[in-house]
DNA sequence: GGATTGCTTTGCGGTGGATCAATAGAGTGT
DNA sequence: ACACTCTATTGATCCACCGCAAAGCAATCC
Protein backbone atom coordinates (compact mmCIF):
# COMPACT_ATOMS: atom_id res chain seq x y z
CA UNK A 1 0.00 0.00 0.00
CA UNK A 2 1.09 3.50 -0.74
CA UNK A 3 2.17 5.50 1.48
CA UNK A 4 -0.20 8.94 2.24
CA UNK A 5 1.62 12.41 0.81
CA UNK A 6 2.32 14.49 3.51
CA UNK A 7 -0.22 17.24 3.60
CA UNK A 8 0.05 19.86 0.39
CA UNK A 9 2.21 22.59 1.09
CA UNK A 10 3.42 22.13 4.58
CA UNK A 11 5.76 24.28 6.10
CA UNK A 12 9.10 22.68 5.73
CA UNK A 13 11.62 25.27 7.27
CA UNK A 14 10.38 26.61 10.52
CA UNK A 15 8.42 28.83 9.27
CA UNK A 16 4.70 29.90 8.99
CA UNK A 17 2.89 31.26 5.81
CA UNK A 18 3.65 34.81 7.00
CA UNK A 19 7.14 33.97 6.57
CA UNK A 20 7.80 34.33 10.24
CA UNK A 21 9.71 32.31 12.66
CA UNK A 22 8.00 29.33 14.72
CA UNK A 23 8.44 31.26 17.81
CA UNK A 24 7.20 34.66 16.43
CA UNK A 25 5.02 36.57 19.30
CA UNK A 26 3.50 39.13 17.11
CA UNK A 27 1.80 37.03 14.57
CA UNK A 28 -1.44 35.96 16.50
CA UNK A 29 -1.46 32.60 14.48
CA UNK A 30 2.07 31.59 15.86
CA UNK A 31 1.03 28.54 17.68
CA UNK A 32 -0.59 27.07 14.82
CA UNK A 33 1.78 28.27 11.73
CA UNK A 34 4.46 25.41 11.90
CA UNK A 35 2.33 22.66 10.20
CA UNK A 36 -0.41 24.40 8.47
CA UNK A 37 -1.25 24.97 5.03
CA UNK A 38 -4.20 27.63 3.97
CA UNK A 39 -4.76 30.07 1.64
CA UNK A 40 -4.41 33.43 2.23
CA UNK A 41 -8.48 33.98 2.43
CA UNK A 42 -8.66 30.91 4.69
CA UNK A 43 -5.69 32.24 6.92
CA UNK A 44 -7.55 35.84 7.60
CA UNK A 45 -10.72 33.86 8.37
CA UNK A 46 -8.75 31.74 11.32
CA UNK A 47 -6.96 34.55 12.43
CA UNK A 48 -10.06 36.32 13.16
CA UNK A 49 -11.52 33.94 15.36
CA UNK A 50 -8.83 33.87 17.61
CA UNK A 51 -8.57 35.59 20.26
CA UNK A 52 -5.82 37.33 22.22
CA UNK A 53 -6.50 37.00 25.87
CA UNK A 54 -4.88 39.74 28.73
CA UNK A 55 -1.33 38.49 30.04
CA UNK A 56 -2.01 35.74 32.65
CA UNK A 57 -0.02 36.17 36.04
CA UNK A 58 1.80 33.04 37.65
CA UNK A 59 -0.61 31.12 39.62
CA UNK A 60 -3.58 32.29 37.48
CA UNK A 61 -6.03 29.51 36.06
CA UNK A 62 -7.13 29.30 32.14
CA UNK A 63 -9.46 26.62 32.57
CA UNK A 64 -10.10 24.09 35.61
CA UNK A 65 -11.60 20.92 35.75
CA UNK A 66 -15.28 20.70 35.50
CA UNK A 67 -15.92 23.89 34.02
CA UNK A 68 -17.93 23.71 30.58
CA UNK A 69 -15.47 23.84 27.86
CA UNK A 70 -15.67 26.30 24.89
CA UNK A 71 -12.17 26.71 23.67
CA UNK A 72 -8.77 25.47 23.52
CA UNK A 73 -5.59 27.37 24.19
CA UNK A 74 -2.52 28.10 22.49
CA UNK A 75 0.56 29.57 24.79
CA UNK A 76 2.33 32.56 22.58
CA UNK A 77 4.38 33.23 25.93
CA UNK A 78 5.56 32.29 28.96
CA UNK A 79 4.56 28.43 30.50
CA UNK A 80 2.01 26.48 31.52
CA UNK A 81 1.20 23.20 33.91
CA UNK A 82 -2.04 20.98 33.09
CA UNK A 83 -3.19 19.08 36.14
CA UNK A 84 -6.11 16.99 37.07
CA UNK A 85 -7.10 15.39 40.84
CA UNK A 86 -6.79 11.55 41.41
CA UNK A 87 -9.64 10.30 42.88
CA UNK A 88 -8.02 10.64 46.37
CA UNK A 89 -7.91 14.36 45.86
CA UNK A 90 -4.54 14.71 45.24
CA UNK A 91 -3.00 16.57 42.33
CA UNK A 92 -1.49 14.81 39.06
CA UNK A 93 0.70 16.79 36.55
CA UNK A 94 -0.25 15.81 32.86
CA UNK A 95 1.82 17.78 30.98
CA UNK A 96 3.97 21.21 30.99
CA UNK A 97 3.14 23.38 27.35
CA UNK A 98 5.57 26.57 26.15
CA UNK A 99 4.95 28.68 23.37
CA UNK A 100 3.92 27.39 20.70
CA UNK A 101 1.90 23.96 21.98
CA UNK A 102 -1.74 23.62 22.07
CA UNK A 103 -3.73 22.53 25.40
CA UNK A 104 -7.66 22.01 26.43
CA UNK A 105 -8.41 19.63 23.53
CA UNK A 106 -9.10 16.67 26.52
CA UNK A 107 -12.33 18.77 26.81
CA UNK A 108 -13.86 18.07 23.62
CA UNK A 109 -15.32 14.83 24.58
CA UNK A 110 -17.51 15.72 27.55
CA UNK A 111 -18.26 19.15 26.66
CA UNK A 112 -16.33 19.41 29.85
CA UNK A 113 -12.09 20.40 30.57
CA UNK A 114 -10.87 17.05 32.37
CA UNK A 115 -8.28 19.00 33.51
CA UNK A 116 -7.12 22.10 34.98
CA UNK A 117 -4.42 24.84 33.61
CA UNK A 118 -2.51 27.37 35.22
CA UNK A 119 0.40 29.55 34.14
CA UNK A 120 3.35 29.18 35.72
CA UNK A 121 4.61 32.32 35.22
CA UNK A 122 3.57 35.43 33.31
CA UNK A 123 1.81 34.68 30.03
CA UNK A 124 0.60 34.98 27.01
CA UNK A 125 -2.64 32.84 26.00
CA UNK A 126 -4.37 32.69 22.66
CA UNK A 127 -8.31 31.24 23.25
CA UNK A 128 -9.45 29.58 20.41
CA UNK A 129 -13.32 28.62 20.56
CA UNK A 130 -14.08 25.38 19.53
CA UNK A 131 -17.04 25.91 17.97
CA UNK A 132 -16.17 28.33 15.59
CA UNK A 133 -12.59 26.44 14.94
CA UNK A 134 -15.06 23.50 14.32
CA UNK A 135 -17.34 25.00 11.89
CA UNK A 136 -14.23 26.63 10.26
CA UNK A 137 -13.04 22.89 9.64
CA UNK A 138 -15.82 21.50 8.11
CA UNK A 139 -15.10 24.05 5.48
CA UNK A 140 -11.37 24.35 5.64
CA UNK A 141 -10.10 20.79 4.87
CA UNK A 142 -6.64 21.07 6.06
CA UNK A 143 -7.31 22.92 8.79
CA UNK A 144 -9.32 19.74 10.02
CA UNK A 145 -6.53 17.47 9.44
CA UNK A 146 -4.12 19.88 11.42
CA UNK A 147 -6.41 19.22 14.65
CA UNK A 148 -6.55 15.66 13.94
CA UNK A 149 -2.88 16.24 14.18
CA UNK A 150 -2.14 17.72 17.08
CA UNK A 151 -4.47 15.46 18.87
CA UNK A 152 -3.02 12.58 17.67
CA UNK A 153 0.19 14.27 19.08
CA UNK A 154 -1.13 14.10 22.44
CA UNK A 155 -2.01 11.25 22.44
CA UNK A 156 1.47 10.03 21.46
CA UNK A 157 3.08 12.18 24.07
CA UNK A 158 0.93 10.89 26.41
CA UNK A 159 2.04 7.81 25.50
CA UNK A 160 5.63 8.03 25.55
CA UNK A 161 4.97 9.48 29.68
CA UNK A 162 2.66 6.51 30.07
CA UNK A 163 6.11 4.34 28.61
CA UNK A 164 8.61 6.78 31.10
CA UNK A 165 6.26 5.83 34.24
CA UNK A 166 6.10 2.50 34.02
CA UNK A 167 9.23 1.38 32.84
CA UNK A 168 11.99 3.95 33.47
CA UNK A 169 13.80 4.72 36.69
CA UNK A 170 13.85 8.30 38.49
CA UNK A 171 17.22 8.63 36.52
CA UNK A 172 15.85 8.10 33.76
CA UNK A 173 12.59 9.85 34.04
CA UNK A 174 14.32 13.12 34.82
CA UNK A 175 16.51 12.92 31.99
CA UNK A 176 14.34 12.50 29.63
CA UNK A 177 12.39 15.54 31.04
CA UNK A 178 15.39 17.66 30.79
CA UNK A 179 16.08 16.23 27.37
CA UNK A 180 12.48 16.73 26.22
CA UNK A 181 12.41 20.22 27.02
CA UNK A 182 15.88 21.07 25.75
CA UNK A 183 14.69 20.07 22.23
CA UNK A 184 11.36 22.20 22.29
CA UNK A 185 13.40 25.07 23.30
CA UNK A 186 15.49 24.17 20.30
CA UNK A 187 12.26 24.25 18.28
CA UNK A 188 11.82 27.66 18.97
CA UNK A 189 15.52 28.84 18.32
CA UNK A 190 16.28 29.06 22.04
CA UNK A 191 19.31 27.76 23.88
CA UNK A 192 19.13 23.60 23.87
CA UNK A 193 21.34 23.34 26.43
CA UNK A 194 20.87 26.40 29.15
CA UNK A 195 17.43 27.35 30.41
CA UNK A 196 15.24 27.84 33.04
CA UNK A 197 12.99 25.57 34.53
CA UNK A 198 9.69 27.76 34.93
CA UNK A 199 8.58 24.90 37.52
CA UNK A 200 8.66 23.43 40.81
CA UNK A 201 10.86 20.49 42.06
CA UNK A 202 7.35 19.57 43.18
CA UNK A 203 5.75 20.09 40.13
CA UNK A 204 8.42 17.92 38.28
CA UNK A 205 8.10 15.45 41.04
CA UNK A 206 4.42 15.30 40.59
CA UNK A 207 4.64 15.08 36.66
CA UNK A 208 7.42 12.15 36.58
CA UNK A 209 5.68 9.96 39.57
CA UNK A 210 8.65 11.01 41.64
CA UNK A 211 8.76 12.83 45.66
CA UNK A 212 10.62 16.09 45.41
CA UNK A 213 13.57 14.88 47.75
CA UNK A 214 14.09 11.96 44.97
CA UNK A 215 14.16 14.63 41.71
CA UNK A 216 16.23 16.73 44.19
CA UNK A 217 18.85 13.81 44.64
CA UNK A 218 18.66 13.33 41.25
CA UNK A 219 19.50 16.97 39.94
CA UNK A 220 22.44 16.59 42.91
CA UNK A 221 23.65 13.29 41.36
CA UNK A 222 24.02 14.73 37.88
CA UNK A 223 25.71 17.44 38.75
CA UNK A 224 28.18 15.85 40.55
CA UNK A 225 28.86 13.37 37.42
CA UNK A 226 29.17 16.23 35.35
CA UNK A 227 25.58 16.06 33.12
CA UNK A 228 24.99 19.55 33.87
CA UNK A 229 25.20 22.12 36.32
CA UNK A 230 22.23 23.27 38.53
CA UNK A 231 21.68 26.30 40.08
CA UNK A 232 17.96 25.69 41.64
CA UNK A 233 15.67 26.71 38.53
CA UNK A 234 18.52 27.27 35.86
CA UNK A 235 19.95 24.33 34.46
CA UNK A 236 23.04 23.85 31.91
CA UNK A 237 23.21 20.95 30.35
CA UNK A 238 27.01 20.16 30.09
CA UNK A 239 27.05 17.02 28.36
CA UNK A 240 24.49 15.82 26.47
CA UNK A 241 25.78 12.91 25.28
CA UNK A 242 26.17 11.38 28.89
CA UNK A 243 22.23 12.64 29.63
CA UNK A 244 21.09 10.81 26.90
CA UNK A 245 22.83 7.76 28.41
CA UNK A 246 21.13 8.70 31.43
CA UNK A 247 17.91 8.80 29.71
CA UNK A 248 18.48 5.25 28.17
CA UNK A 249 19.32 3.89 31.22
CA UNK A 250 23.03 2.77 29.99
CA UNK A 251 25.02 5.46 32.27
CA UNK A 252 28.01 4.25 33.43
CA UNK A 253 28.04 5.13 36.78
CA UNK B 1 -20.62 31.91 29.00
CA UNK B 2 -23.40 29.57 28.06
CA UNK B 3 -22.89 25.89 27.77
CA UNK B 4 -22.27 24.36 24.49
CA UNK B 5 -25.83 22.25 24.03
CA UNK B 6 -25.21 18.75 23.21
CA UNK B 7 -24.87 17.56 19.82
CA UNK B 8 -28.51 17.60 18.63
CA UNK B 9 -30.31 14.18 18.63
CA UNK B 10 -28.02 12.21 20.37
CA UNK B 11 -28.66 8.85 20.85
CA UNK B 12 -29.25 9.10 24.68
CA UNK B 13 -30.56 5.47 25.33
CA UNK B 14 -28.01 3.16 24.52
CA UNK B 15 -29.34 2.56 20.96
CA UNK B 16 -27.85 3.34 17.42
CA UNK B 17 -29.84 5.19 14.77
CA UNK B 18 -30.92 1.71 12.98
CA UNK B 19 -32.00 0.90 16.81
CA UNK B 20 -29.35 -1.43 17.49
CA UNK B 21 -28.40 -1.98 20.85
CA UNK B 22 -25.03 -0.85 21.38
CA UNK B 23 -23.28 -4.07 21.09
CA UNK B 24 -24.90 -5.11 18.11
CA UNK B 25 -22.79 -7.17 15.79
CA UNK B 26 -24.71 -7.47 12.75
CA UNK B 27 -24.43 -3.54 11.81
CA UNK B 28 -21.04 -2.47 10.55
CA UNK B 29 -21.30 0.93 12.11
CA UNK B 30 -21.97 -0.41 15.94
CA UNK B 31 -18.69 0.57 17.38
CA UNK B 32 -19.88 4.22 15.95
CA UNK B 33 -23.53 3.78 17.02
CA UNK B 34 -23.78 5.12 20.03
CA UNK B 35 -22.68 9.07 20.07
CA UNK B 36 -23.22 9.51 16.43
CA UNK B 37 -26.60 11.65 15.50
CA UNK B 38 -26.47 11.40 11.24
CA UNK B 39 -29.21 11.87 8.85
CA UNK B 40 -30.19 8.38 6.78
CA UNK B 41 -28.32 9.84 3.09
CA UNK B 42 -25.13 10.46 5.66
CA UNK B 43 -25.42 6.91 7.46
CA UNK B 44 -25.46 5.53 4.44
CA UNK B 45 -22.15 7.06 2.97
CA UNK B 46 -20.62 6.36 6.62
CA UNK B 47 -21.05 2.98 6.03
CA UNK B 48 -20.18 2.25 2.90
CA UNK B 49 -16.50 3.62 3.88
CA UNK B 50 -16.07 1.09 6.76
CA UNK B 51 -14.66 -1.95 5.67
CA UNK B 52 -15.12 -5.48 7.53
CA UNK B 53 -12.42 -7.28 7.21
CA UNK B 54 -11.70 -11.12 7.51
CA UNK B 55 -11.75 -12.29 11.54
CA UNK B 56 -8.27 -12.09 12.95
CA UNK B 57 -6.68 -14.93 14.62
CA UNK B 58 -5.29 -14.25 18.09
CA UNK B 59 -1.68 -12.62 17.73
CA UNK B 60 -2.52 -11.48 14.63
CA UNK B 61 -1.57 -8.03 14.06
CA UNK B 62 -3.54 -5.25 13.09
CA UNK B 63 -0.99 -2.71 11.91
CA UNK B 64 2.59 -2.52 13.56
CA UNK B 65 4.66 0.39 14.64
CA UNK B 66 5.89 2.08 11.67
CA UNK B 67 3.86 1.20 9.16
CA UNK B 68 2.55 3.63 6.78
CA UNK B 69 -0.76 5.40 8.85
CA UNK B 70 -4.08 4.37 6.41
CA UNK B 71 -6.65 3.81 8.82
CA UNK B 72 -8.14 3.82 11.76
CA UNK B 73 -9.94 0.72 13.45
CA UNK B 74 -13.30 -0.32 15.34
CA UNK B 75 -13.47 -3.60 17.48
CA UNK B 76 -16.70 -4.98 16.32
CA UNK B 77 -15.59 -8.45 18.69
CA UNK B 78 -12.67 -10.12 20.58
CA UNK B 79 -10.17 -7.90 21.64
CA UNK B 80 -7.13 -6.25 20.82
CA UNK B 81 -4.11 -4.81 22.71
CA UNK B 82 -1.49 -1.54 21.66
CA UNK B 83 1.52 -1.15 22.82
CA UNK B 84 4.81 0.39 21.65
CA UNK B 85 8.49 -0.44 21.98
CA UNK B 86 10.34 2.25 24.24
CA UNK B 87 14.06 3.13 23.69
CA UNK B 88 15.67 0.29 25.20
CA UNK B 89 13.70 -2.49 23.45
CA UNK B 90 11.13 -3.21 25.73
CA UNK B 91 7.70 -3.40 25.50
CA UNK B 92 5.14 -1.12 26.76
CA UNK B 93 1.37 -2.21 26.33
CA UNK B 94 -0.49 0.77 25.88
CA UNK B 95 -4.27 0.15 26.35
CA UNK B 96 -6.82 -2.61 25.75
CA UNK B 97 -9.55 -2.37 23.11
CA UNK B 98 -12.94 -4.06 23.27
CA UNK B 99 -16.15 -4.32 21.05
CA UNK B 100 -17.24 -0.36 20.27
CA UNK B 101 -14.08 1.06 20.85
CA UNK B 102 -11.58 2.23 18.16
CA UNK B 103 -8.22 2.66 17.72
CA UNK B 104 -5.29 3.82 15.52
CA UNK B 105 -5.89 7.11 16.36
CA UNK B 106 -2.25 8.18 17.42
CA UNK B 107 -1.36 7.59 13.81
CA UNK B 108 -2.45 10.41 12.77
CA UNK B 109 -0.22 12.93 13.43
CA UNK B 110 2.77 11.42 11.39
CA UNK B 111 1.18 9.68 8.79
CA UNK B 112 2.91 6.61 10.09
CA UNK B 113 1.35 4.09 13.30
CA UNK B 114 3.23 5.31 16.61
CA UNK B 115 2.34 1.67 18.58
CA UNK B 116 1.82 -1.93 17.47
CA UNK B 117 -1.58 -3.84 17.57
CA UNK B 118 -2.73 -7.37 17.94
CA UNK B 119 -5.57 -9.57 18.68
CA UNK B 120 -5.79 -11.11 22.01
CA UNK B 121 -8.39 -13.35 20.61
CA UNK B 122 -10.03 -14.28 17.51
CA UNK B 123 -11.25 -11.22 16.57
CA UNK B 124 -13.25 -9.51 13.93
CA UNK B 125 -11.85 -5.43 13.42
CA UNK B 126 -13.77 -2.76 10.79
CA UNK B 127 -10.94 -0.82 9.00
CA UNK B 128 -12.09 2.94 8.79
CA UNK B 129 -10.10 4.17 5.80
CA UNK B 130 -9.17 7.38 7.39
CA UNK B 131 -8.23 10.13 4.03
CA UNK B 132 -12.37 8.63 3.31
CA UNK B 133 -13.44 9.56 6.99
CA UNK B 134 -11.67 13.33 6.80
CA UNK B 135 -13.47 13.74 3.26
CA UNK B 136 -17.02 13.07 4.56
CA UNK B 137 -16.11 14.66 8.14
CA UNK B 138 -15.82 17.67 6.21
CA UNK B 139 -19.17 16.87 4.89
CA UNK B 140 -21.33 16.08 7.70
CA UNK B 141 -20.57 18.30 11.09
CA UNK B 142 -21.62 16.18 13.19
CA UNK B 143 -19.30 13.31 12.33
CA UNK B 144 -16.44 15.68 12.49
CA UNK B 145 -17.02 16.51 15.93
CA UNK B 146 -17.69 12.78 16.67
CA UNK B 147 -14.10 11.89 15.75
CA UNK B 148 -12.80 14.92 17.59
CA UNK B 149 -14.52 13.60 20.44
CA UNK B 150 -13.46 10.37 20.09
CA UNK B 151 -9.52 11.52 20.35
CA UNK B 152 -10.27 13.11 23.34
CA UNK B 153 -11.75 10.43 25.39
CA UNK B 154 -8.05 8.31 24.19
CA UNK B 155 -6.09 11.58 26.01
CA UNK B 156 -8.74 11.57 28.94
CA UNK B 157 -7.74 7.94 29.22
CA UNK B 158 -4.37 7.89 28.46
CA UNK B 159 -4.29 10.66 31.03
CA UNK B 160 -5.85 8.67 33.90
CA UNK B 161 -3.61 5.55 32.81
CA UNK B 162 -0.74 8.31 33.80
CA UNK B 163 -2.15 9.06 37.31
CA UNK B 164 -2.97 5.40 37.78
CA UNK B 165 0.77 4.75 37.20
CA UNK B 166 2.06 7.99 38.71
CA UNK B 167 0.59 7.75 42.27
CA UNK B 168 -1.31 4.10 42.67
CA UNK B 169 -0.15 1.08 44.37
CA UNK B 170 -0.03 -2.12 43.06
CA UNK B 171 -3.44 -3.36 44.75
CA UNK B 172 -5.12 -0.26 43.32
CA UNK B 173 -3.91 -0.41 39.84
CA UNK B 174 -4.82 -3.95 39.69
CA UNK B 175 -8.39 -3.00 40.84
CA UNK B 176 -9.00 0.03 38.71
CA UNK B 177 -8.20 -1.84 35.82
CA UNK B 178 -10.65 -4.89 36.60
CA UNK B 179 -13.33 -2.31 37.41
CA UNK B 180 -12.74 -0.49 33.87
CA UNK B 181 -12.94 -3.68 32.26
CA UNK B 182 -16.13 -4.52 34.00
CA UNK B 183 -17.58 -1.33 33.65
CA UNK B 184 -17.01 -1.21 29.96
CA UNK B 185 -18.63 -5.11 30.07
CA UNK B 186 -21.58 -3.31 31.61
CA UNK B 187 -21.63 -0.98 28.73
CA UNK B 188 -22.31 -4.01 26.22
CA UNK B 189 -24.65 -5.70 28.35
CA UNK B 190 -22.72 -7.92 29.67
CA UNK B 191 -22.14 -8.85 33.09
CA UNK B 192 -20.23 -6.21 35.06
CA UNK B 193 -19.32 -9.30 37.76
CA UNK B 194 -18.11 -12.36 35.83
CA UNK B 195 -16.25 -12.31 32.62
CA UNK B 196 -12.72 -13.70 31.08
CA UNK B 197 -10.01 -11.66 30.92
CA UNK B 198 -8.50 -11.74 27.45
CA UNK B 199 -4.65 -10.72 28.11
CA UNK B 200 -2.19 -12.54 30.03
CA UNK B 201 -1.02 -11.52 33.58
CA UNK B 202 2.51 -10.71 31.48
CA UNK B 203 0.19 -8.13 29.57
CA UNK B 204 -1.53 -6.80 32.85
CA UNK B 205 1.73 -6.23 34.58
CA UNK B 206 2.96 -4.83 31.31
CA UNK B 207 -0.18 -2.34 31.01
CA UNK B 208 0.05 -1.23 34.92
CA UNK B 209 3.69 -0.60 35.27
CA UNK B 210 3.98 -4.23 37.30
CA UNK B 211 5.95 -7.36 37.25
CA UNK B 212 4.09 -10.49 36.40
CA UNK B 213 4.67 -11.81 40.02
CA UNK B 214 3.03 -8.41 41.11
CA UNK B 215 -0.04 -8.74 39.47
CA UNK B 216 -0.26 -12.40 40.15
CA UNK B 217 0.22 -11.65 44.00
CA UNK B 218 -2.16 -9.08 44.20
CA UNK B 219 -4.79 -11.43 42.41
CA UNK B 220 -4.51 -13.73 44.97
CA UNK B 221 -4.10 -11.51 48.00
CA UNK B 222 -7.89 -10.02 46.01
CA UNK B 223 -9.41 -13.58 46.60
CA UNK B 224 -8.09 -14.59 49.89
CA UNK B 225 -9.83 -11.22 51.04
CA UNK B 226 -12.92 -12.07 49.48
CA UNK B 227 -13.01 -9.21 46.78
CA UNK B 228 -12.88 -12.01 43.92
CA UNK B 229 -12.57 -15.04 43.07
CA UNK B 230 -9.81 -16.13 40.03
CA UNK B 231 -9.61 -19.48 37.99
CA UNK B 232 -6.68 -18.43 35.67
CA UNK B 233 -8.41 -15.65 33.21
CA UNK B 234 -11.88 -16.06 34.67
CA UNK B 235 -12.51 -12.96 37.27
CA UNK B 236 -15.70 -12.86 39.24
CA UNK B 237 -16.00 -10.04 41.05
CA UNK B 238 -17.28 -11.17 44.36
CA UNK B 239 -17.51 -8.00 46.22
CA UNK B 240 -17.80 -4.54 44.56
CA UNK B 241 -17.71 -2.28 47.13
CA UNK B 242 -14.70 -3.64 48.41
CA UNK B 243 -13.37 -3.48 45.04
CA UNK B 244 -13.83 0.20 44.56
CA UNK B 245 -12.31 0.45 48.55
CA UNK B 246 -9.34 -1.03 47.02
CA UNK B 247 -8.84 1.11 43.62
CA UNK B 248 -9.45 4.49 46.16
CA UNK B 249 -6.36 2.65 48.21
CA UNK B 250 -9.27 2.67 51.87
CA UNK B 251 -9.36 -1.19 51.61
CA UNK B 252 -8.69 -1.65 55.83
CA UNK B 253 -6.72 -5.08 55.72
C1' DG C 1 0.16 -41.61 26.99
C1' DG C 2 4.33 -38.82 27.73
C1' DA C 3 7.08 -34.91 26.63
C1' DT C 4 7.51 -30.19 25.63
C1' DT C 5 6.42 -25.52 26.05
C1' DG C 6 4.29 -21.54 27.97
C1' DC C 7 1.77 -19.36 31.67
C1' DT C 8 0.78 -18.76 36.58
C1' DT C 9 1.63 -18.97 41.37
C1' DT C 10 4.44 -18.74 45.57
C1' DG C 11 8.71 -18.02 48.39
C1' DC C 12 12.68 -15.33 49.63
C1' DG C 13 16.20 -11.74 49.66
C1' DG C 14 17.64 -7.23 47.79
C1' DT C 15 16.89 -2.42 46.50
C1' DG C 16 15.15 1.95 44.64
C1' DG C 17 12.55 5.29 45.97
C1' DA C 18 9.17 6.85 49.74
C1' DT C 19 8.90 8.78 54.15
C1' DC C 20 10.33 11.36 58.09
C1' DA C 21 13.18 14.95 59.85
C1' DA C 22 16.30 18.70 59.93
C1' DT C 23 18.69 22.34 57.65
C1' DA C 24 19.66 25.68 54.22
C1' DG C 25 18.44 28.86 50.81
C1' DA C 26 15.40 31.97 47.96
C1' DG C 27 11.68 35.02 47.57
C1' DT C 28 8.40 38.41 49.53
C1' DG C 29 6.59 41.88 52.26
C1' DT C 30 7.31 45.39 55.98
C1' DA D 1 17.69 45.22 57.16
C1' DC D 2 14.44 42.21 59.18
C1' DA D 3 11.11 38.44 59.79
C1' DC D 4 8.34 35.19 57.56
C1' DT D 5 7.14 31.82 54.18
C1' DC D 6 7.92 28.83 50.59
C1' DT D 7 11.13 25.83 48.21
C1' DA D 8 15.15 23.06 47.87
C1' DT D 9 18.73 20.07 49.62
C1' DT D 10 20.67 16.35 52.36
C1' DG D 11 20.66 12.52 55.65
C1' DA D 12 18.67 8.29 57.85
C1' DT D 13 15.35 4.72 57.96
C1' DC D 14 11.81 1.81 56.03
C1' DC D 15 8.90 -0.77 52.93
C1' DA D 16 6.55 -1.97 48.53
C1' DC D 17 7.83 -3.86 44.78
C1' DC D 18 11.38 -6.18 41.87
C1' DG D 19 14.24 -10.02 40.51
C1' DC D 20 15.46 -14.63 40.80
C1' DA D 21 14.28 -19.35 41.49
C1' DA D 22 11.43 -23.29 41.80
C1' DA D 23 7.31 -25.54 41.50
C1' DG D 24 2.47 -26.14 39.83
C1' DC D 25 -0.75 -26.24 36.02
C1' DA D 26 -2.74 -26.07 31.32
C1' DA D 27 -2.42 -26.51 26.48
C1' DT D 28 -0.28 -28.51 22.44
C1' DC D 29 2.29 -31.79 19.89
C1' DC D 30 4.25 -36.13 18.68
Amino acid sequence: MAEPSPVAGEARDGRCHHDHQVSCTSCRLAPLCLPLALETGDLEQLESIIQRGRPLQKGEHIYQEGQAFTSVYAVRAGSVKAYRYADDGSEQVTGFYFPGEILGMDGISRNRHASSALALETSAICEIPFERLNELSTRIPSLQRHFFQLMSQEITEDQELITLLSKHSADQRVAALLLSISARNARRKLSATAFRLPMSRADIGNYLGLTVETVSRVFSRFQKLGLLSVDSKEIAIADVALLRDAASGTLST
